[in-house]
DNA sequence: TAGATTGTTAATCGATTAACAATC
DNA sequence: TAGATTGTTAATCGATTAACAATC
């Protein structure tokens, strides 16, 4: 118990861990077609990265393997899930029925990875649906639900001018980190956890290294 | 012009590139409000970062500023226009029209930045509508529709199993590089620029580092 | 001028990659 | 055993931060 504590650590980069949850994801496929063990060099190909990154990041997390045999799925994927902690359930509220609220919702592979959306607000009164699986509910009741449900993880997916406000309901009451889509530079505490994603800026980065692509290989052919 | 295609580099790193975009966004904002001049501390504050790394930025991308008056917001944004491409329109296709791609179509805000959503794309006939603004058209028609108007840039928001026969038909087609929503390694030419977004992970290391901020929580409370 | 700010160089930090010893 | 693989240490790479000279 006190190793598993030990691990948790933030420290370790966010990358490595999204590296965690994708080599957790590909093993449940690869157990699901019958196969029990693996090389860091398999995971490393299914994965598009290296068999030295592979292991670099399981030593960090002291995930360990055999010389002869690689990994053993099962063996790896309970130390997996306990350090993701699958076990455990954790809840999540969206705040924000738009699209992007919307697609997080309808994405049904959470639950088996220990976490559960338990409901979706939104201020515009059309998109209320108590009924619905997981219901849509008022702004107005996002901070006494987050409190009755003990709710620790929130998604903002409102516009802007919205999601300050939004956030200082949310640390209010009780919930210690969001993956935050508005496009600001949102204020919290400093123990509480902030992952901002700004769709815009990637698409945006996108155009531009392919004009940078363009311009590099016209380049070349000036050269010559 | 020799100047500028320099400043085009594939070195560049991805976030320093978005940081850009930012920087622009908010000079923007600042301008229409009726500021003329800003300090690098002003857009650091704003932007939630350093005054130190605002101007590292620009240095990297050779945008300078003046030592009394720091900032002016009109050449500033000049330089930033020509440098993230305001100036030349690049086009963009969406393929898949669930909630990602819808939400990625909606956003009001590209075509400021030089980026123009063109199409959607869909396999299911009950998404189509060749008369909307983008229209949502079928599949089959995407080689056509890219080698037709020499579309560059793509976003693949379908199911993963079908990711990679999306990307390879894009590739084929003349797309130079994509924002890749599908949680799967995708191949590619080595100069072609795939940026993936994994919103599923993006939650996932969110859920693990409130866990991690909670067990530090807990430990301390134990050394007392 | 004195003070404030930029722009750059050097130092630090952190993550990835390479090298290789250990060992099954 | 010989060969293959892990796990770790060292080297490299790249980005951020600190320090500070230049200068308006």
């Amino acid at each position: 118990m006190g190793i598993v504590k030990e691990r948790y650590k933030m420290k370790f980069a966010k990358l490595s861990v999204m590296r965690l949850f994708q080599y957790k994801d590909f093993l449940i496929r690869a157990k699901s077609i019958g196969i029990k063990n693996l090389f860091s060099d398999d995971l490393a190909e299914a994965m598009g990265t290296t068999s030295t990154q592979v292991r670099k990041d399981f030593s960090l997390f002291g995930l360990s393997g055999n010389k002869r045999a690689g990994y053993n799925i099962d063996d790896l994927l309970e130390q997996l899930n306990e350090l993701l902690g699958k076990n455990e359930k954790q809840r999540v509220v969206i705040v924000g029925a738009g699209n992007i609220g919307r697609a997080l919702m309808k994405y049904s592979g959470f639950y088996k990875e220990g976490l559960e959306i338990v409901a979706l607000f939104d201020s515009d009164i059309n998109n209320y649906n108590a009924s619905a699986n997981p219901p849509v509910l008022p702004l107005e009741s996002l901070y006494e639900f987050i409190c009755k449900y003990k709710i620790e993880i929130g998604v903002i997916a409102v516009p802007y001018h919205a999601a300050q406000q939004v956030l200082d309901i949310m640390i209010l009451a009780g919930i210690k980190g969001v993956m935050n889509f508005a496009p600001i530079a949102l204020k919290s505490p400093k123990d509480f956890y902030i992952n901002d994603v700004n769709l815009k800026l990637e698409l945006e980065s996108v155009a531009y290294f392919v004009k940078a692509l363009k311009m590099e290989q016209e380049e070349q052919t000036n050269d010559v």
